[in-house]
DNA sequence: CCATCAACCTGAGGCAACCTCAGGATAATT
DNA sequence: AATTATCCTGAGGTTGCCTCAGGTTGATGG
């Protein structure tokens, strides 16, 4: 058990910290063409170092994966805590839903990885995902505090939707994609307006 | 170009047939159990069967898919027709549209095959893929008539929404299932009442 | 009952990817 | 310059995929 199992650290020796970034990179352009399954191996050579050198850096695939896509999910977080401030909850809350989606399927097989992190410590994306999870439900809480989403609706129910749409995306991302489509579909399943009450 | 090409025919000799029939039950069985990729080896084994009689058999993973969820999605087109022939267009959308989220979500694996198939003919699941999205089509389509549906929502849609709610269902396999909720979320989404009309 | 043969079965083996680990190299430190 | 913790290498064990040459067998007609 030391300290945060999984979560690959920054290496201090030059070259250590050098190899960590050119996978990291070679990773990045490996899972946006192939998909999170892409071969480790490839990912290695590609980054001009042994496989046991990738190994060291990054013990599990989830990891790396974690490590890769770190970034863009902490901009996320970040984004919540603008758009929160802005005036409109409900705008706020649909426009980080769009961006979340996006985020989510940056490449195939991503949402599955983020979906099963989310509820399941001990899996190097978990913090990630509680962060996300507190940023989403507290968009969530102010959009229902001010009248403009059903109240009934939970943030569990609402990152179901998230990566519904997320993974339709990820899935037409050749050709036919339907997640603009899908998203605001769901949106005005949970919005409310004026002029359009809640069933029962 | 052999007519069917990936399709796998019950074989004629005695015990080809039996064979056959191991495989698939020891398929369906793995399938369930170990997601979609499960070890083909391990099927075989399990059938009592060399793994060169699997491949005679199933040419390809996705050939032996087809036939373990053939008569699961015969039964579902089946279902649609029945339920077309009741008295509330909207009650046999929604209805039809449950069950086939169950039946999406049978093993892990089995809705991101599907939802390909759908618009990939030379896929061995292709022509029930095709044959569901014209009940589809048909009861969307009848409820659309009915005005119980947005008349926007184009059966391409339908099905996007469908899978996405069979893949979140499928996460969910084991803990959490969140997929009723999710479909009457996005059904509340598409669906047109009365006292709330469509936005815009 | 037998001969014939197409259909069927077997399992070794090549290939690719995963992951580990013993041994060697090297950057930082003193 | 010596020390040492950190880092790197790549062979090799393991698993799963898939093919194919060669052997076996159920069906068929005589």
């Amino acid at each position: 058990m030391d300290g945060k199992p999984y979560i690959a650290r920054r290496p201090k020796r030059a070259d250590g910290r050098r190899n960590y970034d050119a996978i990291l990179a070679a990773a990045r352009k490996a899972f946006e063409t192939s998909g999170a399954d892409a071969s480790l191996e490839d990912i290695a050579s590609q980054a001009g170092v042994a496989i046991g050198t990738l190994y060291r850096h990054f013990p599990t695939r989830a990891s790396l994966v974690e490590a890769a896509t770190r970034d863009g999910l902490e901009n996320l977080v970040a984004r919540a805590e603008r758009l929160a401030a802005g005036p409109d909850p409900l705008d706020a809350l649909t426009e980080w839903m769009r961006e979340a989606v996006v985020h989510f399927s940056t490449f195939r097989g991503l949402v599955g990885i983020l979906a099963r992190s989310m509820y399941d410590e001990g899996t190097p994306s978990h913090a990630m995902c509680a962060a996300m999870h507190r940023s989403g439900a507290d968009l969530l809480r102010a959009a229902q505090a001010a009248g403009r989403v059903r109240p009934d609706l939970t943030p569990e129910e609402l990152f179901d939707l998230l990566s519904g749409a997320a993974w339709v995306r990820e899935q037409a991302a050749s050709g036919r994609d339907g997640s603009p489509r899908f998203l605001r579909l769901v949106l005005e399943g949970i919005t409310i307006r004026e002029d359009r009450p809640l069933p029962h």
